[in-house]
DNA sequence: CACATTCTGGAACAATTGTTCCAGAAATCG
DNA sequence: CGATTTCTGGAACAATTGTTCCAGAATGTG
């Protein structure tokens, strides 16, 4: 009947979520967003509806994606204390490599957002029970296997884990500055022993 | 010989510091300030230069105060625990009486313009490096008097502190759940001990 | 081939952005 | 009082914002 979309629908918006998540909500524009995916304009508006929808669906996208490797990393069988030295110290070796020192996405939209914009809310409160629930699942592995200790409330720490990441990953774009980062890691860590 | 500014140029500040705190550099419009500080537009960009400008001196303001803050915080006689207790605590509380929650003005800066604004980066910096030195110098306070067992690197527990408190305040833009506020702050004081 | 559909580019939209210009009112000090 | 300076309000600025309309090209299916 019709005739086919020219352009790969996730790549666009895998483009549009790095725009997002570099510039943010307010401060990346249409123009930089139609130049960025590489679709027309009217592409944009048929297939994403307007820039807070789109906005959403990136924020999605990178939430589906990055929560993914965080299940993948922590759910690997092995040391789960050097499961989450790898995720914490990969937070630091990454925001040196990344020149834009663009964070968490979901942190920046936390920040900037969520305060006002309740789908945003609703989104970075749920990115939260959900990186909980995968921390505190391999912190009961790491118990069950004897690398933790009892006696500590698990969901509690794995509350403050996500917490560390979030304040973490703001700290490196204050500073680039890689023995305070490593400080910051060395402590938060130090709750597992 | 020339006629007198006929407001306070502090309380202007004040209030435009009001407006970036809750809503941001690029949300908040010139239109946005003019209204909130109660002056004209003109008397804006003759007293404090152009937007770019009025930000970082409103960021100033508050670096000043809340570093005032914490110092008097931080140095009063007494349990330095406790101290930090309060500290920690005044934010959850404090997240929950703030509607908007705004959060901390220096993390949302780090936020939003640290990555790419180098002079809103040199001011994060700054803050970031004033507070770890008060809080590393009430950690040495603890530890001469008793209270903080020594073999730590006092340092390092200072920048976890910060980064935590960054963390606990995003956290608190992100959810309402007075509980899982706690656990972070319990599970963050916790390396105190 | 021909119809139907949808993509594409560009123009156009009104609204808002940050900023400046201007004329007049207001106030200080000699 | 009078001279000088600065504040004040509003208009005006060009640029950019997000969004929509339109005409035509391109493609798939019958």
């Amino acid at each position: 009947m019709a005739r086919h979309k020219e352009f790969d629908r996730d790549e666009a918006l895998q483009k549009a979520m790095e725009v997002f998540w570099s510039r943010g909500y307010e401060a990346a524009s249409i123009q930089d967003l139609v130049e960025h995916m590489g679709i027309n304009r009217q592409s944009l508006y048929d297939t994403f509806g307007d820039k807070h929808a789109l906005y959403l669906q990136a924020l999605d996208r990178y939430r589906e994606v990055e929560g993914r490797k965080l299940f993948e990393l922590l759910k690997r069988s092995g040391s789960v204390k050097k499961a989450l030295r790898q995720l914490f110290q990969g937070v630091v070796e990454g925001s040196f490599c990344d020149g834009e020192r663009r964070g968490c996405f979901v942190g920046n939209a936390m920040s900037e957002l969520a305060g006002r914009c309740k789908e945003t809310a609703a989104r970075t409160c749920s990115n939260l029970a959900v990186a909980e629930d995968a921390l505190y699942r391999a912190l009961l592995r790491g118990k069950r296997e004897g690398e933790i200790k009892g006696g500590r409330d698990l969901r509690a720490v794995a509350r403050f884990l996500y917490s560390s990441m979030q304040g973490l990953q703001l700290m490196a774009k204050a500073t680039r500055d890689r023995k305070t980062l490593e400080d910051v890691v060395r402590v938060t860590l130090s709750v597992l022993d």
